[in-house]
DNA sequence: CCTGTCAAAATGTCCTAGACAAACTGCACG
DNA sequence: CGTGCAGTTTGTCTAGGACATTTTGACAGG
């Protein structure tokens, strides 16, 4: 009764693979193996894009496509243990806390979670409920993923949820004129906001100012963004899925457009991975970030 | 002194046309006309991004490529004036209140921008202020960038503070259980979030029960979503930027998947310039939104 | 046993060029 | 003044080839 196929260009967009790459797997490792339309077009089945989706995320995480294509399909919970630098290990004594917040996600409980997150954040206080819930919690959720014990909807709706709980966070916080200038957001084709959300929110609580400009700014207009905001630094968050090989090129690019007296910083698990850039600032994690904010206080301030 | 010059793939990342619709314009058009690297890939320059970023605005309101590549550069203020479906007109009387929102956010000036707002929102009331302010106000600014008025940043930094203040709005509204529950989302591809947000904090002031996923579902999880969360009703949005050709084929598709009991909205600009489609309710402005929602009380409930 | 080097293999991205379906336009006819 | 058909415009797909870059694996030297 599966009359959903999808063509190459709905598979492109809802695994991240591009046209290219999937003829190109077809052509060398003979998968995926979609059949055609009437008009010679291919049209995946529904199991192939689950399949492909799966093996995207894993690449991500820093497996060989040649493997994973090779492995059956116990691949899933197999594969997982392949820690990122995801900075200084959750502590362990809270484990069971935070297992019971992916429940209520998982058991699609989005009032409990989130009134059980806003007491935590109460108790333990902004700056730790990020680093010691909402950072651990992210990376669970991504771990659950690979594992096909979350559901990627459910994914979505902690993501959406928690997302809210921070800029509600964010706007409690006293404004004023304050240092440095901090303008944040992400390339064009980096989605994933909850990262630098979690940095701005530890900023704002630093002290800094912050200008939030969402995701995906072309390059050039986050260099003129950076000038009508008198940015002291701009901060950029790349995830685990951004395309690793083109960072370095990016940064540089930006750099050369900003005044030199403007720092860039560039954060998330996607830089963890690359190597030392001239004038840029690398923290893979919530803490190195912490560490760049103290860091230009000592220098500029 | 432009080192900077952009390989196919930049462009598409931040034009969102596809590499196929680049080579083609070149082949059939003459334009844009790359310089070659030292491989013989394309490379563009940083001017002819600007410009096909322009021209892909204007296209998604509804001009042809054609034309647009044919006029010379004074296209930016001229085509403006195609007005869209964009539901029933601004007051006119609130218009200058609304040019000193924008201005605040030309200049700059997020935190007088939020205080604006806020007060605003204190004034008129949720409903109103969604209705009355936020969406011109969206509507606005979107026309202001097509006429070179309004900067790419300006407009993110608008994007993302009013995405802000609707959140913390929706969060202060009481929950319990209610009904009908609604499902929120967009497709894979559409990263347009404020329209749908707009429909939820109308949706939730009117007592629904709204369970929000953020942007870029994939079909099948929404179907696996909406079982799940016992939704009556999913709400889906589009963009104008949303390729518009695929829109009816993935209603439809979405739609076999779903139990017949669960009501499919799509709302958003992107279904204004689209024919009736058998078992989706079409919902161009938040009016039609509000009017699906009694309707779906006048029968269901 | 560690480390550096270099070739081979793996992988992604780009290129050209052609075919065709779908959407839109405009004209002729009723 | 509407309606329908034919022509034009536009986007997307297909195919295979070339090549840059990264990773792997083997081997030599310390």
């Amino acid at each position: 009764m599966s009359t959903l196929t999808y063509n190459i260009a709905a598979v492109e967009r809802d695994t991240g693979l591009s046209k290219d790459v999937l003829r190109m797997w077809e052509r060398r490792y003979g998968f995926p193996t979609p059949e055609r339309d009437g008009n010679g077009d291919r049209a995946y089945s529904a199991d192939q894009v689950e399949r492909l989706r799966l093996i995207k995320r894993l690449m991500d995480m820093g497996h060989r496509p040649g493997k994973l294509i090779a492995t059956p399909y116990e691949e899933l919970a197999a594969l997982a243990p392949r820690r990122m630098a995801a900075g200084p290990a959750v502590p362990e004594e809270h484990t069971p806390e935070l297992d019971e917040l992916i429940d209520l996600v998982r058991r699609h409980e989005g009032g409990a979670y989130l009134q059980a997150m806003q007491q935590r954040l109460a108790r333990q206080g902004l700056q730790r409920f990020v680093q010691d819930t909402v950072a651990p919690l992210a990376q669970r959720i991504g771990e659950g993923w690979e594992q096909g014990r979350v559901e990627v909807f459910e994914e979505h709706l902690f993501t959406e949820l928690t997302k809210r709980l921070l800029r509600q966070s964010i706007a409690t916080l006293p404004a004023g004129v304050r240092r440095p200038r901090i303008l944040l957001t992400t390339l064009p084709g980096e989605q994933h906001l909850l990262g630098l959300l979690m940095a701005e929110t530890l900023f704002a609580l630093e002290g800094a100012e912050c200008i939030p400009l969402g995701t995906q700014t072309p390059l050039l207009e986050i260099g003129r963004a950076a000038v009508a905001h008198r940015a002291d630094v701009v901060a950029l968050s790349f995830s685990a899925a951004f395309p690793l090989r083109q960072i370095p090129a990016l940064l540089l690019q930006l750099r050369m457009g900003l005044d030199a007296s403007i720092e860039l910083w560039a954060g998330g698990t996607g830089v963890a991975r690359i190597g030392e850039t001239e004038g840029v600032v690398l923290m893979p994690t919530l803490d190195d970030a912490l560490a760049a904010l103290a860091a230009w206080r000592a220098t500029d301030a």
